[in-house]
DNA sequence: CTAATAGTGTCTATTAGACAGTATGTT
DNA sequence: AACATACTGTCTAATAGACACTATTAG
């Protein structure tokens, strides 16, 4: 091996193809709810719970749907792809997102070896300032969970996508740890993404504040917690969720008027000093 | 643009080097922790946090200490490429391993574009059965943590590296939520990786299990507790402790002597039905 | 008045923090 | 006996679950 002076040298005579190239996708999960209105005029709607998808135009997997993503740049900031396609697809800037977990699957895209990074976005639908780009859509997710298998049902129009895995651990940390059962519908191993993400999304419920990220700037507390219930896929309590929430939350002097019932006050979130 | 009419022939024609093509590593933040002998018979030993490290023999870094990792090769599942590394490193197959957070600045590496897949792994030292490889070694951990700045200190023997991050928000999601004030001997953006690592451990062990991996078959509670203290780095209360995992333990019949003072209890992890 | 939701009060069970006290080993 | 750690008991404060009750609106 050649003795180098420096770093500067060394890198004068380095060759970058000495290691294996591959290429780096980002997938965004971008969750939201709306309202489905319900029959009799008397009683609330009630919150769906919804990812975007896009409709692939191309192979591989035409027709099939997919997660908003793209290919990496190799002079991009990793975590500039995603804030990249967000503002493509919904015109928005600040948007919470995360980082959902890594996926490497050797065969995950038949046409190389990629390496994708999804990452997982949460936005009010109000804020949404213009229209959806042509092909994407928003599908409403059901859940269902028995035993030790998730199962998401996409709805959207006439469009019915599901997919269903096998959770083999109690806490779903890795890849490894779902067994996909069934996937209709979905391209790439977006079925697993979806999954994991649903599954990140329920437990940080519970200790984080990221659900305020889906909500409007004012908004009553059934509200809120139906957003909570339709997330966990459980009915809570009122009381109890009430004091829960307490301190995360403050009071407006508006209420919201809605059929014919008492009507509720508008709360908005309490930020604390800082996010 | 051509029309296929399947996706066999579009593949077919595909060209991989249609998108930038760039380099995948993995890294591994193995975290363990070891007893440091006090001066009185009588005291027991204290716990001390370890991470492992290996010094670097070429460029770039020369010289510097570095996470244990290696690039992904063409063909091997993500997964496989810390497990493979751990192996090399620890001789030891079943390490507890979650995905910590995936790295892509643009200039992390002065090679080539590089993006890091970054991991970490649990372990415990006594089940090491082979000597560390050459230019490896385990560096206490320090950790001082100050209005909004964190600072990590490494010891080994004669070597000191440090480094030292402002935070700046109370929760660290993302690379861009910390800013790196200070960084001494270790290699690429390893000091990031340290410190987001360190941050996570610090959160999980308060609602997982997972400081267990680090424990031997059994421990005294006041040794659990003291690896709690040394990861918190903070005291606890010893009789709140106790009952916070009293369902977590099993008691055993067996007894540890330590010196000139009663005799403590020998407790298991009470595996969950599953992991 | 009725249906439907909004919101409060309170009892109880569980959990967390704090502190005091007892137990048991080695030297 | 003295020291150091092991371990238990109990008071109190805070929190969570359950349930009953009152309030307010449109039609």
């Amino acid at each position: 091996m050649k003795e180098y002076k420096d770093q500067e040298e060394f890198l004068k005579d380095y060759d970058a193809n000495l290691y294996d190239l591959l290429s780096v996708t980002t997938d965004i999960l971008v969750f939201s709810v709306s309202d489905i209105e319900v029959d009799s005029y008397r009683k609330l709607p009630e919150k769906a719970f919804s990812v975007l998808l896009v409709k692939r135009k191309n192979y591989p997997f035409k027709g099939n749907w997919c997660l908003p993503g793209g290919f990496l740049k190799i002079d991009e900031e990793l975590e500039e792809s995603p804030l990249r396609i967000l503002k493509k697809e919904t015109n928005l800037d600040d948007i919470y997102l995360e980082q959902l977990y890594t996926f490497g699957g050797v065969d995950r895209d038949p046409r190389l070896r990629v390496i994708n990074v999804a990452y997982m976005a949460l936005i009010d639908k109000e804020r949404l300032n213009k229209p959806l780009m042509t092909d994407s859509a928003w599908f409403t997710v059901v859940q269902n969970i028995q035993d030790n298998v998730i199962d998401l049902t996409l709805y959207n129009g006439g469009n019915r996508l599901e997919c269903q895995a096998l959770m083999l651990k109690s806490k779903i940390r890795s890849i490894n740890d779902l067994k996909l059962l069934r996937n209709e519908g979905l391209a790439f191993d977006n079925a697993l993404v979806l999954i994991m993400g649903m599954l990140r999304l329920k437990n940080k419920i519970d200790y984080t504040d990221i659900i305020f990220n889906m909500m409007p700037n004012t908004f009553t507390l059934k509200e809120l917690q139906k957003v909570y219930e339709v997330i966990l896929n459980k009915k809570l309590h009122d009381q109890a969720f009430r004091r829960q929430i307490a301190n995360k939350v403050v009071k407006t002097d508006m209420v919201k008027v809605s059929g014919g019932h008492r009507p509720s006050t508008l709360y908005r979130y309490r930020y604390p000093k800082d996010n």
